[in-house]
Parts: structure tokens; sequence; C-alpha cells
DNA sequence: TAGACATTTAAAGGAATATTGAAATGTTGG
DNA sequence: CCAACATTTCAATATTCCTTTAAATGTCTA
């Protein structure tokens, strides 16, 4: 459940080049993510710059971090993604089919009756 | 269908409580739309700076204007909010099903045979 | 067509964000 | 413990973004 302003740094955050390729780099890695310094290299940038960003997507709670042995391994925040979609969809775009599509059920597990 | 730096001028746009809100406020009034002077003065903020933030969004796809006498009447750029939706999901996401929500098929409409 | 109205444009200042390079922190293996 | 490694933090600069005010544009009505 996100707030407007949890939602504004988000968008900041998906709103510069290099952290929405370290987010699509770690939703692609999946689980096990992706070190700092591995980051770095993929998308040509320096090691300061590439924690910058880090922290940045980190602040907004897109991304998570955890250490292993001298690297630092990144990962997506599944839940915040989810969460930002839905408030694009529902509280920002009121849940209107012409932005949800048509066909595609508001996030609603199918109701046991 | 949204390219990478289409995408990041849509998330530029949305990171800004002014914006964001505007937005809202235009889905909301669907395909009639508002005046940039009734949605100033919904918001609160000077006319000047409505226009400013109303060619952002303008500008990024995401609203689109048309003259009606002395007003300006804004509205929502349905198909863009729609792409930038899928873009979040499927390009920046990879369509993980932990991001867009089991049960909720991708915008597809139902194919007539 | 003059005047009021609705909005935009332009210019200027201040605030936030991004990039860079250098120094600091924490980690591991010898 | 020391040296190399991986990353972060800091400080400085450059850039972009937001707000404000004033002036300009376009539209309608009397």
């Amino acid at each position: 459940m996100l707030g407007e302003s949890q939602a504004i740094a988000a968008f900041g955050s998906l709103a510069q080049e290099t952290r929405l390729r370290v987010l699509r780099l770690l939703v692609q890695a999946g689980a096990e993510g992706l070190s700092a310094g591995s980051l770095a290299e993929r998308l040509e940038v320096s090691p300061s710059n590439i924690s910058f960003h880090l922290s940045h997507l980190e602040r907004a709670g897109l991304i998570q971090a955890r250490r292993q042995a001298r690297s630092i391994i990144y990962s997506a925040a599944y839940d915040a993604l989810r969460d930002l979609v839905r408030f694009l969809m529902e509280d920002c775009c009121a849940g209107d089919p012409r932005v949800t599509g048509r066909g595609c059920a508001p996030a609603e597990p199918p109701k046991p009756a």
C-alpha cells in the first residue's frame, strides 16, 4: 500500500537512465541479485556513481542490499514494484480500464464464493 | 509501445506532487477533462505554475490539450498511461508475476477468432 | 474594438540532483 | 596484521528542475 510521497520517490528513481537499467538487470537476475561491481561493469559507470544510484533506489524501497563476502549484492524488491504498479493503475489512474487494460482483472485473487 | 527515454520522461513527470495530482484529477474527469484554471484552483497553485506543469505532462505525452473558448482544456492520454503501465510491467520488470500480480492477464483484448 | 478574462511565455533566482575524483570503510586471504 | 579488493562516503562542480513575477498572447463580450 503505497502513499503519494512514496510513489513520487519511486517514480523519481525510475526517471533516470542508469537507475532504470539497474532495476531491469536486477529484476532479470531474480532473487540472487547482482553485486554493485557487476552492475557498474555492465552499465559502464564508475563504482562511486553506481553506488550513488543504488542508494537512491534503495532509499525508494525498490531494491535491497545484502553483503556477501567482499561484495554487496543488490536485488529487486518485488513487493515494492508490485505496489508501484498497483499505485499507478488504481490510485493514480482510478482503476480506469483504459489504463489497466480490458480483460486484465485488477489484481484481485479470484474470490471463493 | 514506449521506448526507454519516453518512459524516463513519463516517470519524471509523475515524480512531482503537483503533476501527479493533476493527472489524478484528469483521469477522474474523463474525456471531458478540466481547464487549466480549474486545475490551478483545485490544487491551489498559480496559473503560471500550473501551466508549467501542464506543459511538462503534455511534453511527456501523458495529457493533451484542446482549446474551448477562452479556456484550455486538458485531458488524460489514456493510451499513454496504458503504455506506461505496460512498460513498467513488461519492459522494466520482465513481466515477472511477482510484479504484475498473479491472476492478472497481460493487457490483451480478448482476441476475435 | 476596447477591456476583461484565461492562459502561456520569459527571465531570474533558488533548490534539488547528477557526476567526478579522492579519501575512508569494511572484508578477505596470505 | 598487511595488502588488495569491493564499495561507500565526501566534497566540489555541473546540471537540471521548480517557483515566482512580469509581460505577452489569444479569446470573448459589450
